[in-house]
Order: C-alpha cells, then sequence, then structure tokens
DNA sequence: GCGCCATATACTCCGCCTGAGCAAAAGTCG
DNA sequence: CGACTTTTGCTCAGGCGGAGTATATGGCGC
C-alpha cells in the first residue's frame, strides 16, 4: 500500500494569566500536547483557515494573532503517536507548527483542555524575582556530559550565557531545549530512545515533539517582541504600564528596570496615555493606556528592551 | 478521484559573485524560476536531504549551510505551473521554501541553470552607489495607488522608510514586495489576476510564486547577518576587511562605512587576522583575515551593523 | 487631619556604543 | 621621487541605555 502524506497542524496558542505565561494543552492519551489537527486539502483554502477552524471546534476559542513557526518534516518524530492524527500507521506526517496570540485566557469549552504555565514545561525559562525557578545547575549538569568537548561546551556557553563574555539571550530556549535533549535531561529523549535515565530529569514532558514546538514559538516570541509590537497582542484593550510590563517580563522570563521600561516604551510612540486612571494596587493611582495605531499592522516596531543581566 | 497532497521544496540558492549577491535560477517553460523538487516520503528521510539530493542532481552544486524559510500552503498559489511538480492538475501542493548559502558561484552542470543577480528581480534593492538602481519612486507610485488610504500609507511608510522618522530597513524586502503586488506593480500580479496593466512594472518576473519566495530569503537573510554570523557562509576560507565589508553590503543593498565597519567586525571577535597580506587593489597591501571558530555553529552572534541612513 | 505606606511618575547622571571624519601608513605607478 | 590608492589607526561628539534618586498621589489607621 502507498505511503500517503499527510499534513498535521499544530499550535502554541499563548497568553498571560496571572502575570505568567500560559499556554493551551489537551489532554491526550499519552500525556499533555498542543491543539492539533489535520489538513484536509479538500476542505481548507488556507493553513490558517483549517487551523483557525479545528481550534474552535476543539477549544470554542477564537484564535486572533497567528504566526508560522516551522514545518517539521522529520521521519520519525511522529512515529510515538502517529495513529493519533493519521488514523493509519503507514502515513508520513508532515506538521506545520504555528503560534497564536490571545488577550486573554478564555476558559475552552472542551474538558480536555486547559491553560498551563510555560513554567511547568519550561521551569528553568522563568527568572523572574520569586518564580518558582528551577535552581537546578542546568548548565553545570550539561558541562558534565560534555566532559570536555569544545564544540558542545562552546554551544552550552551560548546557549545559557555561560562563559566570558556571553550574556542569557531569552530567545534561544529552542538551544537550550534541544541540548538538554541529547544530554538526555528531558523525559522526551528516553521516549523516544532506549530507557537510559539521565540523572535529573527538568521539566513536564509532553507528547510527541510538542515540547519541541513550544520552545520554538517562546524563542520566536520573545525575539519578536524586540522588533514588532506583539505584546499588545497579548494585552487587553487598556492596560496600565504596570500590567504592559508585566506582560513582558512574564514572556521575557526576567524582570527589567521599571522606569527606564516606561521611558522606552513612550518615547516608541506605541502607546497612548487615556484620561482615567485606576486605582488596583494600593499605591497611587496608574494612568490607563492603550496601544497606539502604530502597534497595529503586520508591520510596525517593537518595544526596547533590556538584556538579562543576573546570574546563574 | 481524490486529491493528492504533494509537497514541493524550493530553493533560493544564494552566494556572492563580483560584488553582487546572486540566486541560482533554472529556465522553465514559463520562465526563470527557483530549482525546486517534489517530496517523495518513500524516498527521502527529511526535507533537507530530499533538497541536497535534487539540487545535486539538477545542478552538480553541493548544498553547505541550508535553512527553511516558510511553508506556502494556500490554494491557488500553485494554479499557474501546477503540472510542473505534480505532473496532476488535480493535485494539492504545499511547498516548503529554503534559504541556501553558498561561499562560491560554481558553475551548475545543467545548462537550464544559471546564477543571476537579484538586482534582476529586485532592483529597487541594491541601494549601493554606482549600482544599476531602479531610481523610480516606487513609494511614490504606491502612494498614488493607495489614494490616502491610511492603513495603506502607513504599512507603505514602514516598508519604504518614508514617514516621518521611519528608515529603509533592508530586512522588509518581502513587505515591499507584496504591497507592490497589491499594487500591481510586478508582473506576476497580472499574471496570477485578470490582465489589467499597472502604470509600470518593476523587475523581472518569476514563474508561479517564486519571487516571492525570493523576497523572503532576502528578507531573512539580511536580518539574520546582524544576529548570526552568517556572512562567513558566503565567503571563503580567508578574505580582506575589505571582501568582507563588500559580500555585507552586497546582502545588505546598501554602503557602509568602512572604518566602522572595521572597527565593529575586529571587537566582535568573529575574525582573526592572519600574517599574509594581499595587494590587489593598487593600495596599500590587506591583512588577510579568516573566521574564528566562533562564528561556526549553529549558534553564536552577529555582527553589528548600521542602519541605512541615505535619502530616497 | 496627620503620619505612614505603597506605588506611580519625573528627573539626573554616567558610561558605552556608534556615526563621522581626520590622518598616517604602505604599497603601486609614472 | 611625487602623486595616487587603499588600508589602518585614532579622535570626538551625540545619543541611548543602565542605574539610581527624588517627588507625586493615592489609601489606611488613628
Amino acid at each position: 500500500m502507498e505511503r500517503r502524506l499527510v499534513i498535521g497542524l499544530n499550535v502554541v496558542l499563548a497568553a498571560v494569566k496571572d502575570g505568567d505565561p500560559v499556554v493551551l494543552c489537551v489532554k491526550r492519551p499519552g500525556g499533555w500536547g498542543l491543539p492539533f489537527g489535520r489538513f484536509d486539502p479538500e476542505d481548507h483554502r488556507t493553513f490558517e483557515l483549517a487551523l483557525r477552524d479545528f481550534v474552535e471546534r476543539q477549544t470554542a476559542l477564537p484564535l486572533e494573532y497567528v504566526e508560522q513557526l516551522y514545518t517539521f518534516g522529520d521521519r520519525g518524530r511522529e512515529a510515538p503517536r502517529a495513529s493519533l492524527v493519521s488514523g493509519d500507521e503507514t502515513d508520513r506526517i508532515v506538521s506545520v507548527g504555528y503560534l497564536a496570540l490571545s488577550s486573554e485566557a478564555l476558559t475552552p469549552s472542551l474538558e480536555s483542555a486547559a491553560w498551563r504555565r510555560w513554567s511547568t514545561f519550561f521551569p528553568w525559562e522563568d527568572r523572574r524575582e520569586g518564580k518558582v525557578r528551577s535552581c537546578a545547575d542546568i548548565a553545570g549538569e550539561l558541562r558534565q556530559w560534555a566532559k570536555g568537548d569544545e564544540a558542545l561546551e562552546s554551544r552550552i556557553d551560548i546557549a545559557f550565557g555561560t562563559g566570558d563574555d556571553g550574556a542569557w539571550e531569552e530567545e534561544r530556549a529552542l538551544d537550550r531545549y534541544e541540548l538538554m535533549y541529547e544530554a538526555r535531561l528531558v523525559a522526551e529523549a528516553h521516549r523516544d530512545r532506549d530507557g537510559v535515565e539521565g540523572p535529573v530529569l527538568h521539566g513536564e514532558a509532553m507528547i510527541s515533539d510538542h515540547r519541541r514546538i513550544l520552545a520554538t514559538a517562546i524563542g520566536r516570541l520573545r525575539g519578536k517582541l524586540r522588533y514588532r509590537p506583539v505584546i499588545f497582542k497579548l494585552m487587553g484593550e487598556e492596560f496600565t504600564l504596570r500590567e504592559l510590563q508585566e506582560g513582558v517580563e512574564a514572556v521575557l522570563g526576567f524582570d527589567i528596570h521599571k522606569q527606564n521600561f516606561r521611558r522606552s516604551v513612550e518615547t516608541a510612540g506605541l502607546v497612548e496615555k487615556t484620561d482615567t486612571t485606576v486605582q488596583a494596587t494600593g499605591g497611587r493611582p496608574a494612568a490607563i493606556y492603550r496601544a497606539t495605531g502604530l502597534s497595529d499592522g503586520p508591520t510596525a516596531a517593537g518595544l526596547a528592551l533590556p538584556r538579562y543581566r543576573g546570574t546563574l
């Protein structure tokens, strides 16, 4: 029988909820995963339409901003759960990953769907003060695994900002995940290959290669913050500068200087102050802002954001 | 009969030749296009392997650096030339675009393949002094077409750096091409839709949506220069700083300040000076440099490059 | 109303990066 | 040797970003 080609669509639908970045997950037989569906060339004119269609059917949540991430076509990646999408083990599955952003974490209609924090799957990516960061020295574990291999050590240094003049670059989430996969510090590495356990496992696993897709999405979103006004896709219509900053910090995964953030946001001209204020924090009331027209549209500049400058 | 799903692979193979950026093109019945082939799930384990396979067969050129660009799945995009890849008009074609870089523009074995300058297809993207830039005021033509529509004018301003504080951002090549397509300033717009001619047509057309894919590749490559050391994939083993600068300028499409370029490159630590020199320009001999280990690997920083600050 | 607290907002200061240009060095060519 | 070309070294000023201090404006307990 002929091996048919099947295209699957995966979505990382992200939002910010109670100051934490969350992603829409669906509970499947093998564990948690991203929403996905099969692309049917008969029914769907474009990928995006197909995506909106099945996400809305699966969760009753509408998609607003949508962006293509990457197309995964390697044989073997889908093996463990091929039957889920294709219904036929001999099919060859190619999957197209998408990133979608929502300004609200609305409750999904489906019981098996839920918003879950990024930090569940990537505890090491959240370096904000007071957050549950996995204090484990992952870079140290990796270096031990590298056993002096220079090329590997260089990759580790760049990915984790160890190294002499290196800095933690938040958008390298995928680099970090892939290193950890190779070093077998994540459960997927054991599931996909032999069952030899690594020293410690970090974060919760997802089915198939969904955690890899999520890492791709996180990195892409973080990078995009700096050159496109995507942060406003995660905010409501109106917000205080503190709320905006908390949204940015949630995505970036580290704290930033308050006064400088205000300065950079205000001079960028992406927001405008309204004449109303809110009093929600127990201190001085904050002015309410909204995004200007500049921050709309497919093109437009992003925010000038600082780099992480902590230790560890 | 069932509509089958077919995956096509397209490659933008770029190089720098005689100071100009070039792309490998293949002559087809309907005009020039990018090399492409059909992905066969039976034969190929990954997209990249398939890509290397058919490019080497079509042109006898090996691919070095390869990067996925985007997956195009909209129905209709492939209509005009569907039969080329599929051999069956009822198939649904999805195409995955790739960017590949070569340090040498080797002569392809196939007679129908040739290196052609980017500027053939995108004359407006080359703003270097003394180059054949199409002096036509494209932004003006676009604004005339926009007829006061604010949203459109804002897009034009951002794409072309017109607008008050806007600057020409070289990586927005796709934004510019898409606007021109919508305004029917490129031949493809007439071929794909009705035959109503626009005022002027710019650049040479390519078959299918290949010029769009090329625009995507140019934009991606230009952007990537700033944060990954990809420029060295386009250079030989050894080079002078002038040659390196000319390579960068060719890709960026504008001239940059010589002394500042030297400073930024040297402080970045991506190159190291050898103790040899060449005398090729009729002036003082230039030191030969080579890329350091830092510039290798999937990760690593890029060059700090200036922005275009010309007029027009 | 008054002191205290918490947060929002304003302003300052300084170092570094970057843009821009001058000038010297090291060759070729007539 | 002098004119010319290109490489290389250096300086200087403006601006942006990082970090901290100070002030404004509300609530709350008394």
